[in-house]
DNA sequence: CCGTATTTGTCCGTATGTATG
DNA sequence: ACATACATACGGACAAATACG
């Protein structure tokens, strides 16, 4: 609530919590990247009213470059517009969301596909490295830390692709189901049983069919999708 | 019905080309398509800089809903930004060209792999005279009509499978495409080449495989990817 | 190092549209 | 149905930071 914008000089304590310290892209960029962890966050919920004036207030700046961050939420699908009504964080259906989950399969089967030409023994190495580390994160029923190493074995699998634009739309997929108001964060049911599928992932990369490494990666995230769809529905 | 926006008074002569009749969304949406288009179309080259103040003179606005337009345009990847500098129509090289290819052959494929679940006679019938159509304008070297045809006939087994964002992932694939500088607009080479291999996928929806019509439809555009490899390269 | 141009961000006024009492 | 309050939409002007010659 007070103020304290960008007078001539002034400054010393004001910005609510704006703390922007290494300014290098714009306001609205930096925003949007705020925005965007709100709403994935769930602090923004899924159809809720986004208000310029409060959100301007909130972020200490003026409507101008929260404008332009909404417009580009806008423009990846996270926010709805409604003429002279406003923008909403976008709610994402259950059947929006089975269908994402199956481009998304797509995607991760295509990552499955392009690295069955690139395995190399250091590759596989590590992949199975991190098989054990999961395996026995999961034993130990260690559900944070087998969340975390998922995360970074798909994350890997992802990146030794070499191609970004795969990675980017994979990313921008996942980001779109946080956006659906039933989502399931139930990685608990699986466990054991995704670290069965990953294996199985890492055993088709090694055998070097990539149709095999194709489907293989294609129904991990089908599974996926039933486990939501039989949660959520 | 025409304009003449909010202007207290002054005016007289201005709005080069804004004719934006049936006022429906906002004006930075509208912008938004304008800019794309003539990004798409060329008019606006890969790498050209884009001035606001010279872009609001040329569609009679002001700069907030054009920055707002270009923040949309951003977020979609058709424009990259430099801060303090400006933004600048985006160049997407070769490799990244190459990379767009292999997503956009995965995103189709599904399509072919959804499709094999939801063939109906109808649907067949339609493809087969698709088919036809497109064998005899090839053959009569039209090729302008080809190009409609083959349009339609992709866009017709997109929207089948039903799945939007797998229509809308596709399209904004596709469109990054055109960003390309060195982009080869040869739908000359392959014409009955292409038909083919049109063929070959209908008949693999035909057959109810499913893989095998995943695998057609995603070769299909690897093929243009080669071509488009050979020529660019 | 200086002058200019451009971007960036802010502020204000007004019109328009929606919601509410 | 009318009046009021509020929010968005757009335009214009200004100040500051930066880039460039």
């Amino acid at each position: 609530m007070h103020d304290e914008r960008t007078m001539p000089e002034d400054d010393g304590g004001g910005e609510p919590q704006a703390d922007r310290t290494a300014v290098e892209d714009s306001l609205a960029s930096h925003l949007e990247r705020q925005l965007e962890h709100l709403v994935l966050s769930g602090e923004l919920a899924p159809g809720e009213r986004l208000n310029e004036i409060h959100l301007a207030a909130r972020f200490g700046t003026s409507r101008g470059p929260l404008r332009e961050a909404l417009r580009m939420l806008h423009a990846k699908g996270f926010v709805t517009t409604v003429r002279n009504r406003g923008m909403y964080v976008r709610a994402i259906g259950r059947e929006e969301a089975l269908e994402i989950y199956d481009v998304r399969a797509a995607i991760f089967g295509l990552a499955g596909r392009i690295l069955t030409d690139k395995v190399t023994d250091d590759l596989l190495e590590h992949l199975y490295l991190a098989l054990g580390e999961m395996d026995t994160l999961a034993a130990a029923r260690d559900f944070d830390a087998y969340y975390r190493a998922n995360l970074g074995f798909h994350e890997f699998l992802l990146t030794s692709t070499g191609n970004s634009s795969l990675v980017a739309q994979y990313h921008s997929l996942v980001d779109k189901l946080h956006l659906c108001r039933a989502r399931s964060l139930v990685q608990a049911g699986g466990l054991s049983v995704s670290n069965r599928e990953h294996r199985e992932m890492v055993e088709s990369l090694a055998s070097g069919d990539k149709f095999r490494a194709q489907e293989a990666f294609f129904r991990h995230v089908e599974r996926a999708k039933m486990r939501f769809g039989s949660t959520a529905g």
